[in-house]
Parts: C-alpha cells; sequence; structure tokens
DNA sequence: AGCATGTAACCTCCACTATCA
DNA sequence: CCTGATAGTGGAGGTTACATG
C-alpha cells in the first residue's frame, strides 16, 4: 500500500465510495494569494466532515495530540484555519486508479530540494522559508530527524504543499462543494461484469481508462490526471500534486541541511541520514496503512527513504563483507497485467518455486529489507524500467510479508531478511504491472519507448547498516524476465542448460530445460560483435526423439576457429520457426589448451620498474606477438584495426573493462602509430594531450607486444598473466575480441 | 513527403480453473 | 455439496503503432 502524495488524494466514505463533495473538477489550482482563502468554504467541508480524523491548516501549532494516534496532520501557516476531517483519505496514483487507503499514514521523510519544505534538523527554531504561498516562519514541531519520518514527513510533504492547494481551492472563484452525486461516481468506478479485482488494488476499465486517457495524457505523478470529479479536497489534493510535480513558486532554504557527494570509493556505502546527496531529492512519500504497514515488517532494519541511494545508481553485489546473491532465478518469462487486469500473480522460478534472496556476511541481529523493483534488461545500464512497475502479490499463495513503497516514480517492494532465515528471502509476493506505454511515453523526459520494451529485470537491494551509523548498500539483477503475452506462449524460452562451456571442438550433449520447445525447435550458435554484426552461427544437432516441450537435448557444434587461444563468449538461442526465438544464453569455447606465455623483452629500466633483479629472460622479439607455443596472441597484426574500432565511445564495453576492473591495459609506447584517435589495448581512448592511455595498474607483469606495423614503435601493453583468461571471459575482452576476430 | 496497406504489438476483456470460506 | 468471492491463467479480439511499398 503506497501512497504518493503527490498524485490524487481525496475522500471516500465508510464504504469505500468516493466522497460525493463533489466540486468543479476543473476548479483553478494553486493560487499562491492566501488572501483567496475562503473560510466559508473551509468551513462547509469542515461541517459536511467527520471530525475525528483531522486535517488542520491554520495559525495554529499543528502539534495535534492526536495527530499520529488518529491519522491527523496538520498544517501551519499565514491563512485562515481549515478543519478537514477525513473518514478516510484515500489516493489514487498513477498505478492503481482505485483507492488506496491511507488513512493511517506513516511515511518517511521527503526531501524535495527547492520544492518542499525541509525539515528542521533539531527543534522549532529553524526557520523554514517560503516566498511563494506563505512567507511566513515555519515551526515545526517535530524534527524529523533520521528515520523519524512520521510527522515531520508529513509536515514536510504533504502539510504544506496541501495548505497551498487548500488556499487554492478555497478561492472565491471555486466553488467549494457541488453537483457530483455518488452515483456519478460510482458509473465511473470499475463496471466490468466479473470482479476480478487486482491485487489487491482493483482494476479499471476499458471505459476508465478511455475516459481518462482523453482527459489527460497521463496518470503519473509529475502530470497527473484530473479524472475523478470530487470534493473540494479532492481538487485541493490535485493541487497539491501540482504544487508538488511543478516547480511551485516557493524557494525553500533549509539552513541545517548540507548535501553532501560521494566519491568513487564510497560506491555502496552510505552515510547517516543528515547527510542527504542531492540526487537523493526523494520526490514522493508514502504512507503505509496501519494494519500491514509496521506490523508487516515489524523490527525490520530499514533505510530510511530519505537517505536512500537512486534507484539508477549502480551498486556493487558484494563487499568484502556481504554478498547479495539470487540464490533461484526467476523464470525468464512472466506475462505481466495491467491496471485493468487482474493480478497475473508472482514472478516465479524456473523450478516451479519463487525466486530466492540471501544475504550473506550479515551477522547482525536485526532484520533488514530487502528491496525489489523492476529494472531495466539492459544491464550496462540498469536503472528502474519506465513501463513496469513490481506489484505486490498478496493472498493465500503468498507466505512472504511485504510492503509497498514509492519512490521516485518506482514502487518498490521490501521484504524482510530475517537472521533466523539466514538472511534469506523467498520473494513470493512481487508480480509484475505493465504501465501503458501511452502513458508513460508522454511523460515529460521520458525518452524510452515502451513497445518491444518488455524484458525487465528483478532487482534487490539491501542496506547493511554500519556501526559507524553508515549503511552499505548492495543491489542485485536478475536474469531478464519476458514480461509480454506473446513470448509466454510462442516463444521458447531456456530456463536451464547443463552446459555453459566445452571446447572448441564441441560434441558434447547438453540438455535445455525449458519452454515452449516444440519439434521443429532449432538451436543456434551464434557469435556476435560488440555492435550487433553477426560473426558466426551453426546450428547444435537437436535430438528429437528426446525432446519434450521442456526438455531440449542437443550436440554442441564446434566453434569455427578451433585454433582459439582464449575462451571465446558466443550464445545461442532456441528457434521456434523463423521469428519464435528465445533470448540468447551464454556459451563459452574454450581452447584446447592454456597457452604459456612467454614474456616479451623488457627494457632495463622496465624491468627495474617491476622491482626485479637480474635481466629478463630473453625471448621473441617485437614486432611479433606470440605465445609460449608459437601461436600468434591478439595482439597480432589484425590487432591495431581491431582496436582502433572505437575511437571515440567511452561507454564501449573494452573501455568499461579498462576502467571498472584492475586488468592492466598500459601502453608503454607512443600512441601516435594508429590512424585517428588511438585506443589502448581494450579500446580506452589515449588522451590525444597526453597520448597515455587510462591510469597503469600497478600490478602489471608481463610485457606483451600489441601490434606491429612497419616504421612504427612496437607499443606495448602490460597484461597480468594470471588475469587473461578470466579477462577474456569478460564482457569487454569479450567485445574486443569479437571485433578482433571479426576482422581476421 | 504523404498515403495506403499489412503486420505485429499492445491492451482490454472474456472464459475458465482452483481454492477457500 | 453448493455458492460466492478471490486469485490466477490462457486466450482472443479490437486498437494502435510501425514498417513497407
Amino acid at each position: 500500500m503506497v501512497v504518493n502524495v503527490f498524485s490524487h488524494l481525496f475522500l471516500v466514505d465508510d464504504a469505500g465510495i468516493p466522497s460525493s463533495h463533489g466540486t468543479n473538477r476543473t476548479s483553478p489550482i494553486a493560487h499562491q494569494d492566501p488572501s483567496l482563502y475562503d473560510e466559508e468554504s473551509a468551513s462547509q467541508l469542515s461541517h459536511h466532515l467527520p471530525t475525528d480524523d483531522l486535517l488542520t491548516y491554520g495559525q495554529s501549532d499543528y502539534r495535534h495530540p492526536s495527530m499520529l494516534a488518529s491519522h491527523t496532520g496538520a498544517l501551519q501557516g499565514n491563512g485562515p484555519r481549515i478543519e478537514i476531517t477525513c473518514p478516510d483519505l484515500y489516493h489514487y496514483d498513477h498505478i492503481h486508479t482505485n483507492p488506496v487507503n491511507i488513512s493511517r499514514p506513516m511515511l518517511d521523510i521527503p526531501y524535495r530540494e527547492n520544492q518542499c519544505l525541509s525539515p528542521a534538523s533539531s527543534t522549532s527554531s529553524t526557520s523554514w522559508h517560503s516566498d511563494g504561498y506563505s512567507p511566513g516562519t515555519y515551526s515545526p514541531c517535530i524534527s524529523p530527524g533520521v528515520g523519524e519520518g512520521t510527522l515531520a514527513g508529513l509536515t514536510e510533504a504533504v502539510l504544506c504543499p496541501m495548505m497551498q492547494a487548500i488556499q487554492a481551492s478555497g478561492s472565491p472563484n471555486t466553488s467549494p462543494r457541488t453537483s457530483i452525486t455518488e452515483d456519478t461516481f460510482l458509473d465511473r468506478r470499475p463496471t466490468s461484469p466479473r470482479s476480478r479485482s487486482a491485487s489487491p488494488q482493483g482494476k479499471r476499465t476499458y471505459t476508465e481508462y478511455e475516459t481518462q486517457r482523453s482527459q489527460s495524457p497521463r496518470f503519473g505523478r509529475d502530470e497527473p490526471a484530473e479524472f475523478y470529479p470530487l470534493a473540494n479536497l479532492e481538487d485541493s489534493m490535485n493541487s497539491l500534486s501540482h504544487s508538488l510535480t511543478k516547480p511551485i513558486p516557493t524557494k525553500i532554504v533549509r539552513p541545517n541541511l548540507e548535501y553532501s557527494v560521494y566519491t568513487e570509493s564510497q560506491v555502496g556505502m552510505f552515510p547517516p541520514m543528515p547527510e542527504v546527496k542531492k540526487e537523493f531529492a526523494v520526490e514522493s512519500c508514502y504512507f503505509m496503512p496501519a494494519n500491514w504497514s509496521s506490523q508487516a515488517l515489524a523490527g525490520v532494519c530499514s533505510m530510511p527513504v530519505a537517505a536512500l541511494p537512486a534507484l539508477d545508481w549502480p551498486l556493487p553485489s558484494s563487499t568484502e563483507q556481504y554478498e547479495l546473491k539470487i540464490e533461484v532465478q526467476p523464470r525468464q518469462h512472466h506475462r505481466a497485467h495491467y491496471e485493468t487486469e487482474g493480478s497475473r500473480g508472482a514472478v516465479k522460478a524456473s523450478t516451479g518455486g519463487h525466486p530466492v534472496v540471501q544475504l550473506r556476511g550479515y551477522t547482525g541481529t536485526e532484520p533488514l529489507a530487502l528491496q525489489v523493483f523492476i529494472g531495466t534488461a539492459d544491464d550496462r545500464n540498469l536503472r528502474p524500467h519506465a513501463f513496469y512497475q513490481v506489484h505486490r502479490i498478496t493472498g493465500k499463495t503468498v507466505s512472504t510479508n511485504s510492503q509497498e513503497r514509492m519512490l521516485n516514480g518506482t514502487k518498490i517492494l521490501e521484504v524482510a531478511l530475517e537472521p533466523k532465515e539466514n538472511m534469506r528471502a523467498v520473494v513470493d509476493c512481487a508480480g509484475i504491472l505493465k504501465l501503458r506505454n501511452a502513458d508513460i511515453e508522454l511523460k515529460k523526459g521520458e525518452t524510452d519507448v515502451g513497445r518491444k520494451n518488455t524484458r525487465v529485470r528483478l532487482v534487490f537491494r539491501v542496506h547493511v547498516p554500519q556501526p559507524s551509523g553508515q549503511w552499505i548498500s548492495l543491489q542485485v539483477a536478475s536474469q531478464t524476465i519476458e514480461c509480454s503475452q506473446r513470448s509466454a506462449h510462442e516463444h521458447p524460452v531456456v530456463d536451464h542448460q547443463e552446459l555453459d562451456h566445452c571446447s572448441v571442438l564441441g560434441g558434447p550433449q547438453m540438455m535445455l530445460r525449458g519452454q515452449n520447445f516444440t519439434s521443429e525447435s532449432k538451436v543456434i550458435f551464434f557469435e556476435k560483435t560488440h555492435v550487433d554484426l553477426q560473426l558466426w552461427e551453426a546450428e547444435a544437432k537437436v535430438y528429437r526423439d528426446k525432446c519434450t516441450s521442456n526438455l531440449l537435448f542437443l550436440e554442441i557444434p564446434p566453434y569455427r576457429d578451433p585454433n582459439i587461444y582464449h575462451p571465446v563468449k558466443v550464445k545461442f538461442h532456441v528457434l521456434n520457426g523463423k521469428k519464435r526465438c528465445s533470448q540468447p544464453q551464454n556459451f563459452t569455447y574454450t581452447p584446447l589448451s592454456v597457452p604459456q606465455i612467454k614474456p616479451e623483452p623488457v627494457e632495463e629500466y622496465q624491468y627495474a620498474q617491476l622491482g626485479c633483479t637480474g635481466r629478463p629472460i630473453m625471448g621473441i622479439s617485437p614486432p611479433s606477438c606470440h605465445l609460449a607455443d608459437g601461436r600468434m596472441m591478439p595482439g597480432g597484426p589484425s590487432y591495431q584495426r581491431a582496436h582502433c574500432m572505437y575511437p571515440a565511445a567511452p561507454q564501449h564495453a573494452p573501455m568499461r573493462y579498462a576502467l571498472d576492473h584492475t586488468v592492466p591495459a598500459v601502453f608503454s609506447g607512443s600512441p601516435a602509430h594508429t590512424a585517428g584517435p588511438a585506443t589502448s589495448a581494450y579500446g580506452s581512448r589515449v588522451s590525444p594531450t597526453t597520448g597515455r592511455s587510462p591510469p597503469a595498474r600497478s600490478h602489471q607483469q608481463t610485457y606483451l607486444p600489441v601490434h606491429h606495423q612497419r616504421n612504427v614503435s612496437p607499443v606495448r601493453v602490460t597484461i597480468k598473466q594470471e588475469n587473461l583468461d578470466q579477462a577474456y571471459l569478460d564482457d569487454g575482452l569479450y567485445a574486443y575480441h569479437s571485433v578482433y576476430t571479426e576482422q581476421c
């Protein structure tokens, strides 16, 4: 149950029906002048609503004694006082158009720089300035502090904009309450003859969909749709949404809260709460109904939302001490459900169970919260998927408690990692919700397209508190999951492969376990370059007499070149016909023998730099690049052509490799031999000004010539021998190797 | 460039089963 | 055992977007 206060809020009656205290739904919003406040409207609102739950706006101290106990929020400002009672406060977020009860708000502290009033750091003496709608001083009565996200968060994220909104809705130009009857409302509620509400929020009908669509290009947080003619308060809340999701004319100063920026060395570790990185800028806060929220994960140590690293931040899956690991991967396809559909259940594992995640190395006694969200399938740029959201599955089949959060428009599930369970969680509560492409693509700033963008990954995060008060954040992403309907039934899916490598000669039999295999299924091994050019493909022999729809037995074809010296990564997929194709699976061909690398002669001064005494054994001479067995290294004549293919691609995989991994790649000679921008052995760009490649690592041991060319000085690259094979297992070098081999 | 057409993908809805109270 | 509610699954048809001529 997550409520995004930047979306729609409205009132419902005890039956969950939105309040009939309707108003002109096109009422002007976000009047900034408190003088426009209409006290009569306010009093009418107050009159029509029960009095046990209050939202209070006015001059008085909002330290309402029952604020937390009875879900009462209070607003403080310069305008007259308004009391709004909420039998239940419901909400439409951009995911669920059915009401979400937020009657007992619990929330974290949203920090929204320049858009919200920020929490005071300590006491009410802190001044919050807002020259937009309320130039006075705000005196928070409760300091949010670290992890104390209740009232302070409400104050900051909700109440101040709410005050603004209420002011707006209460303007004389706005009818406080008119016209819309409950019937009208009911007419807009789902009318499906079959009751099949989505878990747990229910679904939206096509009629609603069309109506809403015609009224608003999208329903997301940034541009909330205003499709429900609700009470004045709702308009107020809509105004609230607008006031927050659009840059409000409010200058906010938070004197006591400084931002800090992390260095690379701090990746994965985050400081205590008071330090909030700018990018955190949490745009959303959320409420959780008391009936499940705190109880569900009672005692779970969850990092306060305001300090969470952004969801598109790359985080390591392990540190020296901890490792977050997916023990059971999800199946490679899961038909996501739309808002208009019922739930399609939780993501399952290929084994029939559900994904399992474990945090290793944790010795604390406090449970931690495992966060789950839906990420993109792009492993080079893992970020929340714009078109899919995690969906909380409830019901008897779900054994794992979970709760939802909303963070920057991304829904997050939190599951407890319990020490008594060895910090292992069975994620049987995570479904996948598909958002309509049209809705998302129209979002301001959205660049992704939804069409055919149907692959996702489950992303798991955990934030481990440290004795120092810092947090170590770990993240791991699952294998990709195809979420479309079609693939579930027509595309073959490989869930498990018996082998992941063999020698270049091929020959071993391999069993594939998966789905949608047919008697016509083919298994194609192929090799592509980094730029998706196909270098090679070979069809495996399939033993059709043994095959079933879930099992495929095949014989691995030989690799095209039996004389490789390094493991070569290729892929294979299962084809059903021309277009029904499984996701590519990784396979590695290994050389017949591991080559021994002879040292290349090293200049004396270089040798001295290595800390060696005496002279190296003189082996082969440049410009050749040979291995101990006399074969050529890939730094041979083709090498230069190959590595020059990436002159200006800083994000290219080899570059990434050189930067992200401690595999040495350094030139000791002049790069002037290359035509065009020079690149290092792994494609990393050599500075045109310095002629240097990226910083050399300190543990290079063996010098290998990487190319030769007439009339130029040999250029050497240092490669730590023990890393060589592993290096080629990496994508970066694989990409390089692909290009290299393409050139051959 | 603009249009018509075919195709594939998207999205919604229906039918059905299973489970449980 | 029946009924109703709920959850989940599979399928299909209308709509929409895109590719192609």
